[in-house]
RNA sequence: GCCGGGAUGGCGGAACUGGUAGACGCACGGGACUCAAAAUCCCGCGCCCUCAAAGGCGUGCCGGUUCGAUUCCGGCUCCCGGCACCA
């Protein structure tokens, strides 16, 4: 045994042998229980940053700690591959995203094996290939023809002069990334998956999941949002002919409160008076102007113009006037609202501004109603006032009796509604997986048939921010229509990436089988038994990952209703982005690790610099370690300066899993000593440790008592997952150790070393298996 | 704006069910060893007043419940995640 601790020669040694024995290969077949713990698989972006550290190494603990205690252990790796990233690397650097992709996976995929996880890479998937991808398309035809996947518009950020369809995340203060241009909103076809008819039981399954965070099934249950309350119409009469506008809302109590209604711009109402006035149709243009992220509609300032048109109140048949509102979404409800300016905030605003009617029809005892300024509570449920035959009832009975009344006149009735809409997975981009349609002059949209899938992605394509470059692949575009033979086009639109993540976790499965989707492996893996992810997923590819796991039951393919028994929703690793903005480019991001700080004498910042050409760059606040802002630390040097367990141990103790870490590698040195102190004491304690078992003698009862007591504190921490403190306990431990070594027996350095390594065999692998073996402890860890 | 979460020394954090706040580690200061440095070891380390002791203050802010609050309740502030085309 070395006297000094070299890791890097430990590691290597350890990872040949793990590599060669095929360790941590999990079997289809075993009579242990089964632990299929998983972690989200990363977007090949490069390199892993330490946010991937922190996500696998908690992967890889509770693999590990569950491998020890007996269980079957499924870990598996993979890469989702496609994404936009890779179209703004071709765009950068002139290379094919394919290239790029593929580049990113061997590199990423050697850094994860230099960190020692415990990985089955035989069941390694990239969602880019086609033997992956062609079972979106074959599932995505199946859901067609069930009525799951169907066509319709949708709305999307168009860029005017680039005349191409731009992501979210490429608009900035409502322009294009590379233009600058105002982005319009468009109207497009696309295909959409009916997430909506599964509204009730992804919401009340949610219940049958005790093993996810509180917080995670709350954010669920509220993006679902089910809500109780009142379809109903306001009669009109336009051109002769009789209509109505249908609204609803969750507040029928306030219905004798209406003193307008708001359509949204696209909105027939508004087209059709945008047609008599044109400076309401200036007005509709320009609520078509922006972008359509919900954040930003429901930050910019309300505006709103008359129509000029009238409909009639329900009940009491007032003239109600119809307002075209910035803020009314028509992809939401019935892209119409009523307006209750007495009751609703927004309202209030909207009429204070454009000097409208409010009206009080609702009363809270001892609270004293002012048109002055909006209160909080004049939203509060309450008893209905100056509103005739209903003063005096309450929230509950109000909306009864108005529902009834409106049932009577066929003007509306209570319904349930919810906030999930259904899920638009068109999306206009080259580096995706393609949807297998062709489109047929004569036959329309025609599936592709099943024995000709895969519909294979060309791999060669540059895109160059014009569009998606399929459109110009003469050899990818043409082809016959599968129905009539006539010469067709293929759709070029790929799918949501979001798609690719919503089945990979049964792939792992049997990762080898080719002539299905999913095999009976699946039956024997699923649920999975721990997934470990940011939770910045918590909504959007948890809920896509349930649905589509629905989805597969539903049409016979898997037997289980959830795919995640237990979540551990990891914090964000957080670092400072540094940006430069000049004229006409667009914002440059600069890397931590490429800044240098200035402070004043009181060691307050006063700015920073980027260390190439001393120039000023700004500050955009601590954010999650990202590709697109470039703040993202490289694990590498760390793991190359200090190894693995020293990366592994730092991570895991220098912060509770769950908590948000903004990064900070001040400890690292403490955890490296902590290393090299315990392989000092395993060097200076090997000859009388492995020697007999001399008796405890009376000064060493309480070190064993307290080391007992720590044991036990750190195994409720591992089952708990508070990963932070087992390292707090591991580091105690060898304290007390190092305080009692004075003492000549060997027997508590013994005893004492066994439970250590133990406990921290998960966090920092290499080493605590070295100096197991070469204690003599018998069986590996 | 809406939904979810967070805030404890100079720093990361600990305190499990309302009961000694600050475990463990980092940084820092002092010392030992050394020609010197690194490494290692020992001591100190919330703030204020102190040579010291004693004392006072202290878990983002304001208020409440309680014998007792980092922990429970109400109201704020700031920060972080998500908001459906970043993944």
């Amino acid at each position: 045994m070395q006297p000094q601790y070299q890791p890097a020669e430990v590691e290597r040694q350890i990872q040949e042998e793990w590599a060669q024995k095929n360790s941590f290969r999990a079997s289809d077949t075993s009579d242990k229980p089964k632990y299929y713990c998983l972690s989200m698989f990363p977007y090949p972006s490069g390199k892993l940053h330490m946010g991937h550290v922190r996500n696998y190494t908690i992967g890889d603990v509770l693999s590990r700690y569950h491998r020890m205690r007996g269980f079957n252990v499924l870990q598996p790796m993979g890469w989702d591959a496609f994404g936009l990233p890779a179209e703004n690397a071709a765009m950068a650097n002139n290379v094919p995203p394919a290239k790029w992709t593929y580049d990113n996976i061997a590199y990423m995929k050697k850094q994860l094996k230099s960190l020692g996880f415990a990985i089955d890479w035989e069941r390694e998937l990239a969602t880019c290939t086609p033997q992956y991808y062609r079972w979106n398309q074959w599932l995505f035809l199946r859901m067609l023809e069930k009525g799951v996947a169907y066509k319709k518009t949708g709305t999307v950020n168009w860029d005017p002069v680039d005349r191409t369809v731009l992501a979210n995340e490429q608009v900035i203060d409502g322009r294009g990334w590379r233009t600058g241009a105002a982005v319009e909103k468009r109207e497009i076809p696309m295909y959409y998956l009916a997430i909506t008819k599964y509204s009730e039981e992804l919401l009340s399954a949610l219940e049958t999941l005790p093993g996810w965070p509180e917080r995670v099934k709350t954010m669920q249950a509220n993006w679902i949002g089910k809500s109780f309350g009142v379809r109903l119409a306001f009669p009109y009469e336009l051109n002769g002919k009789p209509g109505k506008l249908w609204v609803f809302t969750t507040r029928a109590d306030t219905i004798m409160g209406v003193t307008f209604c708001a359509v949204a711009a696209e909105h027939p109402l508004a087209a059709e008076a945008a047609r008599r006035d044109p400076k309401l149709a200036a007005f509709v243009d320009e609520c078509k102007r922006g972008s359509v992220m919900e954040a930003d509609l429901a930050t910019m300032e309300k505006k709103g113009m008359p129509t000029g048109l009238f409909v009639s109140h329900p009940l009491t048949g007032a003239r109600i006037e119809v307002w075209v509102g910035n803020y009314v979404l028509m992809s939401y409800g019935e892209g119409a609202v009523m307006g209750v300016p007495g009751h609703d905030e927004r309202d209030f605003a909207f009429s204070k501004k454009y000097g409208l009617p409010i009206l009080q029809v609702i009363e809270v005892e001892g609270k004293q109603y002012s048109l002055d300024a909006w209160q909080s509570w004049y939203a509060d449920h309450g008893v209905c006032m100056h509103s005739g035959k209903y003063d005096g009832l309450d929230f509950r009975r109000s909306v009864d009796a108005i529902a009834a009344d409106l049932r009577a006149k066929g003007l509306g009735d209570k319904q349930v509604t919810w906030r999930l809409r259904d899920w638009g997975v068109s999306r206009q981009r080259y580096w995706g997986c393609p949807i297998p349609i062709v489109h047929c002059a004569s036959c329309g949209d025609v599936p592709v048939p099943e024995d000709q899938l895969p519909v294979v992605l060309p791999e060669d394509c540059v895109p160059d921010g014009s569009g998606n470059p399929l459109n110009k692949r003469a050899d990818f575009l043409n082809t016959s229509c599968p129905k009539c033979g006539k010469p067709a086009q293929r759709e070029t639109d790929t799918m949501d990436t979001f798609v690719d993540s919503s089945w990979y976790f049964l792939r792992y499965a049997c990762a080898d089988q080719n002539r299905k989707m999913v095999d009976e492996r699946v039956d024997y893996w699923l649920p999975v038994d721990q997934y470990i992810g940011g939770i910045e997923h918590a909504i959007l590819h948890l809920l896509y990952s349930r649905f589509w796991t629905k989805i597969m039951r539903d049409f016979g393919l898997v037997k289980l209703d959830e795919p995640f028994t237990r979540l551990l929703t990891q914090g964000m690793v957080l670092n400072e982005i540094f940006s430069r903005k000049s004229e006409g480019t667009r914002i440059q991001y600069f890397n931590p690790a490429d800044v240098e700080l200035e402070f004043d004498e009181q060691g307050k910042r006063i700015g920073a610099r980027l260390k190439a050409d001393g120039q000023l760059v700004e500050s955009g606040g601590m954010r999650t370690m990202s590709k697109s802002k470039n703040n993202g630390v490289d694990p590498q040097a760390l793991i190359d300066q200090y190894g693995a367990d020293t990366a592994r141990l730092f991570m895991m103790f220098t912060s509770p899993p769950e908590d948000t870490l903004a990064w900070n590698d001040d400890g690292v040195e403490g955890a490296y000593r902590y290393l090299r102190r315990l392989w000092k004491f395993a060097h200076d304690q090997h000859g009388p440790i492995s020697g007999s078992a001399a008796p405890v003698d009376g000064a060493q009862k309480g070190a064993r008592r307290e080391l007992h007591v720590l044991l036990q504190q750190a195994n409720f921490d591992y089952e708990r997952k508070q990963f932070n403190t087992v390292a707090s306990a591991a580091m105690k431990i060898l304290n007390l150790l190092e305080d009692n070594a004075g003492s000549a027996h060997g027997a508590l350095a013994r005893e004492g070393m066994s439970i250590l390594l133990r406990l921290l065999s998960p966090i920092a692998p290499h080493i605590t298996q070295t100096l197991w073996r070469e204690f003599g402890f018998g069986a590996d860890i």
